[in-house]
DNA sequence: CATGGGTACC
DNA sequence: GGTACCCATG
């Protein structure tokens, strides 16, 4: 059986904000580690992949592997019911068909208790890729959500080009062309090309931009393995998290830091100051130029997570799917989406 | 060629949310004074004049008299791709098809590019009249505002009435009649017939409420003339723009004192507070009483100008189109609206 | 009150 | 597929 505790109704809303209109219908397969969902999204063409570790509940406990079979659009009802800083304890007995989910408000002695039907989906377990980036660009998520919405008006797709000079997103329509550069932010520039210490966090991703070595630190022995592709995918992309710890051999420090989506600074300050100014940098790190053109209605539709992440990494190699990632503790979400291909 | 740097794009993106639902597609007459739009509304119903004067630009430069003709509708969406407090450069080469737009974040990183195609547009140069009213009203922008929503819950068109005991706004429906009298601020009453020393300001508008001899000119020559009755107006009242010529002969003074839309008080003080002051003052100035009544739809379409002006002035004479003006520093944007006759 | 999103209609 | 209208949210 499952019975995981989460410290606020807020998370799940949220989460269900950002994949609802994606997705309708998504096992979320629960087992000792945590809460995870992969789902191709209605039309098959993006995928979208959410872990809450089980570090990140206030207590979890799931005594064998089960996929809950959720529809969406139901979920995003009985979580409406829910304030945001509700407790929230869901509940499934082993086979069983429906959901349970208790709220309990913070101070007081409101319980409201709400049991959703579960379905059964077809497993469609994708393999995600595990690929080996030749650019990742971390920005604020509330400028990428801007960015493509801004392009959204004037045409249908946008190529996002990546190089030493910053991040390009051009879009080009009927009535206007526009684009709009971003410079690395100075400071964290030395970054670029360099990510080692990116590691660290916990819920971090792995996604390393080619080769480091930076991988340095390694920061998280204890939790950072959390969301990790599972043993399998090491390595490959994390992206959000990354620390910093770079040169900072005091990993202590990272631990805390992020607290939402919210990367460390590089060496910078850690203060709390430092973190917010973390938060509105573009960092921009590369090993080749790479260019690349997408939907923007779908790009729109990820930066619905901006609610999750004060950061979103983009992390791209040319001819592969673009992989956008917004983390916080102990969980994320991730979409991916495949470039178009010529003028499609 | 035209090279033209705004301070805000806030300033453009309101005026573009201001008559977009009005026109459509306008021309943008661009020369060295500075930026002037006039154009019928769809319905061939309403007229609305644009003046942004080079000196309320950062820097402003137009080598020879051009026309760009624009779409609203994409303007505003190329608009809406920048932040408030962008700061936007506007370019056309001569003879270009394509009207290239550049904001770039106050502090940073940031820069978007913009192209947007221009199109030949029929210049229809109306004639702006240069009537003498007989009524001047001066009110708070969000007065009107909200008197004209009001009413036009109730009907279709609403009569206004000016008289010494100050404007009455009467609209009658099928549920309800109603009406709204705002009686001239008390200290500000003097000036009703008197606006005599209006004139300075900057942006002001000749409109002078009686007599005068302004009427003047033509309009176009070259711009000066632009709207303003020009010179003759003198005394009276200007509104917007008039820099001045007339004469003022110390027309700089008078380039300085409005700051948005303000008129300038009386010969009360200036002082910044007595300017707030005056920004809910309500003063009327007539020669004799006016009964006009006018589509409500217009109204409340012209009132979307109250983001870009604390004051507008409402000037009538009978049976001629009524003129709606909000002014600030170096711009104004006005409307005309034919009354409406007998009950149509 | 204004802006954005969603739904319905052309 | 695009535009317009209505509803909901901030």
């Amino acid at each position: 059986m499952l019975e995981a505790k989460l410290r606020e109704a807020a998370l799940l809303k949220k989460l269900l904000d950002a994949i609802k209109e994606l997705v309708t219908d998504a096992n979320f397969e629960c087992n000792e580690e945590g809460i995870n969902l992969q789902a191709m999204d209605n039309s098959h063409v993006a995928l979208v992949a959410v872990a809450l570790e089980a570090a990140g509940f206030r207590s979890f406990r799931c005594d064998r592997p089960m996929p809950l079979g959720v529809n969406l659009t139901s979920l995003t009802k009985v979580l409406k019911c829910a304030k945001d800083d509700d407790i929230v304890t869901l509940k499934a007995a082993d086979e069983a068909d429906v959901l349970n989910l208790v709220y309990e408000a913070k101070n007081s002695d409101r319980i409201a208790e709400y049991d959703m039907k579960l379905m059964d989906i077809d497993a469609d377990q994708l393999g995600i890729p595990d690929t080996e980036y030749e650019a990742r660009v971390t920005m604020p998520a509330a400028e990428f959500t801007r960015i493509v919405r801004d392009l959204s008006l004037l045409g249908e797709s946008v190529r996002i080009e990546v190089s030493k000079e910053g991040i390009r997103f051009t879009s080009e329509g009927e009535a206007a062309n526009g684009n709009v550069l971003l410079k690395h932010t100075e400071g964290k520039i030395g970054k670029v090309q360099t990510k080692d210490e990116d590691e660290g966090e916990g819920s971090t991703q792995k996604t390393k931009v080619k080769e480091e070595k930076d991988d340095d630190v390694e920061m998280d022995e204890d939790q950072e393995q959390e969301f990790k592709p599972t043993s399998d995918d090491e390595g490959e992309d994390e992206q959000d998290k990354d620390e910093d710890e770079d040169e900072d051999s005091g990993k202590s420090k990272k631990r805390k830091k992020k607290a939402n989506g919210a990367e460390k600074p590089s060496k910078k300050a850690k203060t709390k100051k430092g973190d917010d100014e973390d938060d509105q940098a573009v960092v921009i790190e590369m090993n080749q130029h790479v260019s690349l053109t997408f939907s923007l209605k779908y790009l729109v539709n990820f930066s619905k997570s901006a609610s999750l992440s004060a950061k979103v990494q983009l992390m791209m190699s040319n001819d592969v799917p673009l992989l956008v990632s917004y983390d916080w503790d102990n969980g994320y979400i991730r979409y991916y989406l495949a470039p178009k291909i010529g003028d499609e």
